[in-house]
Formats: C-alpha cells, structure tokens, sequence
DNA sequence: CGGAATCCGTTCCGATACTG
DNA sequence: CAGTATCGGAACGGATTCCG
C-alpha cells in the first residue's frame, strides 16, 4: 500500500480519514445499502431500517446529501413525499460497501473465534 | 446489492456493522496501513501516526489482536521491545482498506465540491 | 520502552415533544 | 408524511500520571 512514515501527513491518509468518518458512522453504510437497491421513500426508510430514530435518519440523509451521494427529491403533495436515491458517485461508493460486505461475511467466524479465544485469558 | 427488506435483522448486515464498528474508529486503519507495509515495533507506530496518544494506540492495537488482525510479539530485553505485524486475515483486510483509499482519492475533489454548493444555501 | 490507570471534556445519539 | 427542536445519558478519546 506504500505509506509514507510520517503517515498522517500524507494526503492520501487525510483522504482516508474523510472517507471513514463518511461511511464509518452508525448508519450510513445501512442507507446506502438499502438506496443500492433503488430509490425509497423517508418512511420506506425508517421502516427498513430497525431501531433508527427519525432524528438520525433525517442527520445521515442531510449528511449524504450535502457530499453528493445522495438525492432528495420532494414532491409537495398533501401529504408530503420525499424520495431519496443515490447518484452516479454514491452508487461506486455503495459498490466498495458492498466489497466490505462480503469481507465481513467472509472472516465473521475467524473474528469471534478470535475474540472467544482472546478473552479465555 | 440485495438487500432484505428489514435490513437489520439480515445477518450480512449486522456483520457489516461488526466490519464497520472495527475499521471505522478513529485510529484502526491507519495502523493496518502502516502494518501493511510490514511489521513495526510500538515506538514506531507512535512516531509514524502524528497525533494518536499512548492511550489509543495500545488500545486500538490491543482490540486489533483480539480480533486476529494483528500479532503482538514480546522480546523481553531491556529495554523491552514490542513488535506488531498483521496476521493474514489482517493483509486481506488492509487490502479492502486500500481499496477504499482509492476511492476516496478519486471521489476527494468531487464531495468537497458538493459540500460547498450544499453549504452556500 | 511499552505500557496501565485515572480524570475529564466533547461528541454522539436515543427519547420525546412539537410542526407544516 | 416528513420533518425540527431540545434534553440528557453514554461513549469516545485526549492529557496526565505512574510503573516494571
């Protein structure tokens, strides 16, 4: 991966940071999954995704969109709908995701197998 | 991606919580970077990683064994020496990580562009 | 050198209540 | 339906001190 030694001057690690902080909070990564899939509606949403408060949801929403992967798009009905979906840029990010994804299905079992052994001493 | 349609009680899901809650702390992948390059004793990774305290460094490298990310070889010399170096499940997931930097390398320009036309409203 | 332990501010986020 | 606003507990993590 050549880094550098002084690694947090690197521009490259900086880059990083940016993209962990995006994807690495509680439920992002969950939302982009699930807009993977197509456009959703905000109570699609909530109902897809157990035990979000409607305060985070609407935060990650708003997050999402303000670094372009995502779109809202509000229909002024009585009542009110809005869809969300993801853009051109969000779908390669939800595409690296899914990479992860299967990591994690993958050593699931040689992670707890080592946390048990682990915490045996 | 196919995702269900109540996300979180998919099993897939819930271990990419599991995958997240390991690679998106503030610290883990910046040491599996460095460790990816080859094994570092402590006093290195302390002085590669500008800004991380004694605090987390020890803690992030104790939580990275645990999981069979990383190995922890003691020579008790004096003074002792302390080296770390990842495991093989480790390299595969310094792998995933390094796919995500580029990544981020190449969507940098583009979010902070979409961050500033979000925030000039 | 490589930690462990304590203290303590900040940030995160869930619960709740209210709104157009 | 799709939010916004406020509060308060919990967790994260930095600074400091002490130790074999």
């Amino acid at each position: 991966m050549n880094v550098p030694d002084q690694v947090s001057e690197g521009l490259a690690i900086c880059q990083l940071r940016d993209v962990l902080d995006r994807v690495g909070d509680k439920w992002s990564v969950l939302i982009m999954a699930i807009l993977g899939d197509g456009p959703r509606r905000y109570s699609e949403l909530r109902r897809s995704i157990d035990g979000i408060s409607q305060r985070m949801l609407t935060l990650t929403l708003r997050s999402l969109e303000r670094d372009g992967l995502v779109i809202r798009t509000v229909t002024p009905s009585t009542p009110p709908r809005v869809d969300y979906e993801l853009t051109p840029v969000g779908h390669t990010l939800s595409t690296e995701v899914g990479s992860l994804i299967k990591w994690s299905e993958q050593h699931r079992e040689y992670i707890s197998m080592s946390r048990r052994t682990f915490d045996a001493e």
